[in-house]
DNA sequence: CAAATGTGTGCAATCGTTTACGCTGTACGG
DNA sequence: CCGTACAGCGTAAACGATTGCACACATTTG
């Protein structure tokens, strides 16, 4: 049915060995029967069988993208850009969903590490030990989280943060609030290290809100959480969230950015949507599935030691915030 | 490395054929051979090389699946459904993104076709020429697209559009609009004529409005040609349009659900965290990936003719309907 | 008791490709 | 004129599994 190498040989008056060489190592064949074998590849339409060159290489030119749920706004840019990369790179994507679930993410590992080079592992929430355990079964490229010894993208809190709380800052806040997500979560950590250092340097008071659940549920938790503050300002741990805090803070008639800024952190699509525009922190998504992609390549050939990427975010100003005067919750604690 | 069915056949000291019969066809195999190769399989952690199967098999274990953009909420859960359906199959799934280019698609299929059983057409918008040139490729399975003599599955009108009808005739509606998607789409001229059939019935009046674009625009656009009308309710293409369309009303200073009542299509998952509530007419996305990746599974084996398969629909009520009461855009016409 | 039947097993070919190894022929230095 | 070097090519052995065929043995049948 297909058109094999062989065919590719015997039209091209060679044995299979020059016809394969013709394609993989071609400085090691005669430059006319390099032209014979083209040609015949050409007029054949021969595109080589990937399953056979994986079977004797050992290579399948297939990654396996684990994430932990589809439905999560967030993944989607991410895979996107991964994709795209893995395309150019020759290679195809994998895709599982964990079904929310850490304990799955381990067996499924060990279900797509014999058929494919490496794994992206995204937003993965396995305990260290089992992380170790899955890098000994294939490559491993993390995105959105952090661990020693292993490669991998993550969002750099700057210059995102630092532009939010100075933008803030200039819009005359001088009270912050900021909405976490999960404690155990680095990434967390991370930015309020970063926020509390800018904060100290502007001379800005800042109120920690959470830890929340990192849903839509969380953020309307926050919103009751952030009534008992004087914060006229918040960020939140990622735009769902902040959606969600913000919807609630509107049932309560609180008048968003009028009474209290927001700002958000991913720039999922639908923070352009609403209105008033959510403000937020734009994480370069399609950058880091494409690097997490091209780390996992790239370690294929050249060992060079695990590097784990940092990329910029971004400060997006949208309709969600605004002057400070004016704004504050005061007389309202209690409403909830 | 990796323990092959040669160590198995090995430690149970039997032949290899044996033990791959063990696994394939138990029934030819003596019990007590069966036994000692289960055993050792067990023993050593033996798990088949999909690679070196798929070589001699012709399947590889893998479905394709291309989707126009990932990041439409529309398909993230028909991923999930595909997924988890691949999962208990044993199979495996290649996602890839057409990048929203009609005339992209072709190529990926040609891509993907060598290395997969089948592949999964999503809201494909390949003309029918290269549709039927992509079935000569491989087996496929459509879903959000209907054409004859293809297999796949679609989201029925019915019960949904009637239910949503009645229940807005039960409100007190009485002049109903549509605003309809892409006027060559196939599922906007299903819509059309189940609406118009329902509202002959019910002696309701009903406006078309569109053709827009099925994006945040198009849904902007809509809301603008919406307010030249006097419908009291509106069935929006999908739930993007809808949600544009009453962020853009609301702008206007026109109340959802007070002035009018708004319903979508899809129920997307943002649909259920705006306030008001959208409205929608729910799609079962999940249900439908799961059911393409089982008739790609089936048709496989027995070919049993190729079926469209069309998934009941289902009207959600939520905040963006009320009673048509005062409802109406009187005297608004010629704000946009 | 021979022949027919059936059951369990192993041998070997096969899928399409890559690549180690060895062979041939030409070029060139001594 | 011979030995060495090397470019170019073919033979054949992998990779790990599946499966047609044949063989051995046990069991039923005429």
């Amino acid at each position: 049915m297909a058109v094999t190498l062989k065919d590719v040989a015997q039209q091209a008056g060679v044995s299979i060995a020059t016809a394969s060489r013709a394609f993989q190592h071609p400085e090691m064949v005669g430059s006319d029967s390099l032209a014979r074998i083209r040609a015949a590849a050409a007029e054949l339409g021969y595109s080589p069988n990937r399953t056979a060159r994986a079977l004797i290489t050992g290579r399948a030119g297939v990654y396996g993208v684990i994430v932990p749920d589809l439905e999560n706004p967030f993944f989607p840019a991410v895979l996107k850009g991964a994709q795209a990369r893995a395309h150019q790179l020759g290679a195809q994507l994998l895709i599982t969903d964990a079904g929310e679930s850490p304990d799955g993410e381990l067996p499924l590992v060990r279900t797509l590490a014999p058929q494919v080079d490496g794994i992206m592992l995204c937003s993965s929430r396995m305990e260290e030990d089992s992380l170790r355990e899955a890098a000994t079964l294939t490559r491993l490229s993390l995105v959105n989280r952090v661990s020693p010894e292993l490669p991998g993208v993550h969002a750099d809190p700057e210059p995102g943060i630092p532009a939010a709380v100075q933008h803030l800052r200039r819009l005359g806040h001088r009270r912050l609030g900021y909405v976490g997500g999960p404690a155990v979560s680095r990434s967390d950590q991370a930015r309020r290290s970063v926020i509390s250092r800018i904060c100290a340097a502007a001379e800005l008071d800042w109120v920690e809100i959470g830890p929340f659940p990192p849903t839509a549920d969380g953020g309307r938790a926050a919103a009751e959480a952030l009534l008992q503050t004087d914060a006229t300002a918040v960020l939140v741990y990622n735009d769902l969230m902040a959606l969600a805090l913000m919807e609630r803070l509107r049932s309560y008639g609180v008048d968003v950015p009028g009474q209290i800024s927001v700002v958000g952190w991913d720039d999922i699509p639908f923070a352009a949507m609403v209105t008033p525009g959510l403000a937020t922190i734009r994480v370069p998504r399609y950058d880091m599935g494409a690097r997490a992609i091209e780390m996992l390549h790239q370690g294929a050939h050249e060992e060079g030691g695990p590097v784990h990427l940092g990329l910029a975010t971004q400060f997006v100003p949208r309709g969600s915030i605004a002057r400070a005067e004016g704004a504050g919750l005061s007389g309202l604690s209690g409403l909830g």
